[in-house]
DNA sequence: ACTATAGCTGTAAACGTTAACATTGTATAA
DNA sequence: TTATACAATGTTAACGTTTACAGCTATAGT
């Protein structure tokens, strides 16, 4: 509570003087500075947020925009977001809500960054327009004032229908995500853009929408219509661990009659038993590269988008048939 | 970027005349806080966060403080506060690490909700010295300006001990938690009173710190002085699930020859095979009660400390013997 | 001794709001 | 007709900083 009129008061100095002994400048005398420190101290002085910020059209605050704070998924993400902000001098806050999204037109943070299937694009592009600074982490939007930094889902569905191959399966379904989805079309994409490689592939597509009831309902599906050991790549981990668990309710054993990879690598996939196969990236370095591209947007020095490579972990899910 | 001042100019009227109209105030006409309303909405006007809680000295936004944001185990909890505080037209905001704690002496917040074991007991009495409002989650701490809103620990570990008992188990082992951690020591002290109550319990205890590593270690204890079955009660599932880990490497089955109850409830736990038996409790409630205990600190209602109650979730990881 | 210069410190405006108080205009009552 | 009240709008100070600029003092150069 106290002010920096209160330290000029007591130090016997204009609060000009206080304001530059407090941010270190070289125009106040060594003896007036440590008397002033001191004396804000004593007093617990804290500057005040909002009159700092009003001042200098600045926060030193970055927003993140979560859809939901469900599952394990985003810790690392958040992690490697905060280290490399908190490098610069930037804080980090986690924002969720349709209701949070007003922190960028206030001018609450200073920039965005967005995981978050909820924020429209043209939300983002009005934003983007009236100047705010955004990296997207979960659709394409070219911008001068958005970078995106996002995972090459597109080499990952390869790898994942490769390995399905590779270990001699024919018949391979994928279940999708949901509509909007840019992570899910991109995947899909490449996965029938994979099959297409080869001539003897059965291939079939079950709708999905990345939450663990899809994955139960596409395993029912493929029950219903077995006939001979079937490879399922899911388009992420979460509905694969639904599979797993509609089919422990049957007499059909994954990684004997049914094959399983997902993707995302999410810390319930060592727990699976067998272990599910899956498409692995490092999530501290793809939130890392975010917080930086985002930094870089709001000093205006350049950046290019960027993708984040993914890796095959296999698993005891996916045997060759 | 335009502000009250740009709207004022085009519609020919006062600043004041224009906040008046804008904050919905009787005190302007309809046909003149309808122009001043459609040339805000031409000019994008969006209030100036900085300036209105300077102003105001309140921000609207509450604080959530967390050690890490590892695990699913946070995602209800904040759903709980985020729905209680948005009913009440606040915003909640998640931060982590050191830093973030400036946010409560600058006023960034107008108040906190702190599930931080980072955060020190003296730091959080100074803040509500300076008369911020607070809600701990994780430790007892009295003083006019900080609730509790705590887990019943002693009730769930007592809960958790007479289950083992009632299972049949005489030797049973319980794998503590990190030295400060206020859970913990209310878990463990719970833990001695009840096993304090049967005369012929074999009772030993195992350092722990709430990680799967040390459920690991522990695991290995137990085997190497294996003699016969024995229970063990991890005080948290993280550590429960480390002890599953390390035993599917021997050939001691869960369930059979070490029986396994865990506290938390965590998704994890229903992966699990057997399935772990834990103690659990609602995360959404123990956020919403938290929320709301909060706002009405800040709004100077009474408010008592809360528990949360909690219940068992038996499973097949504790088996009669 | 006088001026120029450098080094400190003070004055004041500005950031964008809110809200107490002042002013103006208009309708009502005496 | 004039005083009175009230409704609508305007003026202004304040919130707590930062920072351009002005002012002062002491030192150094002439």
């Amino acid at each position: 509570m106290a002010s920096i009129k209160d330290i000029a008061k007591q130090a016997g100095v204009s609060i000009s003087t206080v304001s530059y002994a407090l941010n270190g400048s070289s125009k106040v005398t060594e003896e007036t500075a440590a008397k002033i420190l001191a004396i804000a101290k004593e007093l617990n002085y804290v500057p005040n947020a909002a009159a700092r910020s009003l001042k200098k059209r600045e926060t030193k605050i970055i927003g993140v925009f979560l859809t939901n704070y469900g599952g394990a998924f985003y810790g690392q993400l958040l992690q490697g977001i905060q280290e490399a902000l908190n490098r610069k001098g930037y804080e980090m806050i986690v924002c969720s809500g349709k209701e949070s999204h007003r922190f960028i037109p206030e001018r609450m943070i200073d920039g965005a960054i967005v995981l978050d299937y909820f924020f429209s694009s043209e939300e983002l592009i009005k934003h983007a327009n009236a100047g705010h600074k955004i990296v997207v982490m979960d659709r394409e939007l070219t911008h001068s004032n958005i970078n995106q930094v996002l995972l090459h889902n597109t080499s990952g569905a390869t790898l994942a229908i490769d390995h399905l191959i590779e270990k001699g399966h024919r018949k391979i379904y994928a279940v999708s995500g949901p509509e909007g989805s840019y992570d899910a079309t991109q995947r899909i994409e490449a996965v029938r853009q994979a099959v297409k490689r080869y001539a003897d592939i059965d291939y079939h597509e079950l709708p999905g929408d990345f939450n663990k009831p899809a994955g139960e309902k596409a395993a029912e599906q493929i029950v219903k219509e077995f006939t001979e050991p079937a490879a399922v790549f899911c388009l992420n981990d979460e509905m694969a661990i639904g599979m797993y668990n509609y089919l422990a309710r049957t007499k059909y054993e994954v990684g004997k009659d049914i094959h399983i990879i997902g993707f995302d690598n999410i810390e319930l996939t060592q727990y699976t038993s067998p272990r599910l196969a899956t498409i692995d990236y490092s999530e501290r370095k793809w939130g890392a590269v975010s917080a930086e591209h985002l930094l870089k947007l709001i000093a205006n020095e350049p950046v290019e988008h960027e993708r984040i490579y993914v890796t095959l972990i296999p698993g005891g899910s996916v045997q060759n048939v």
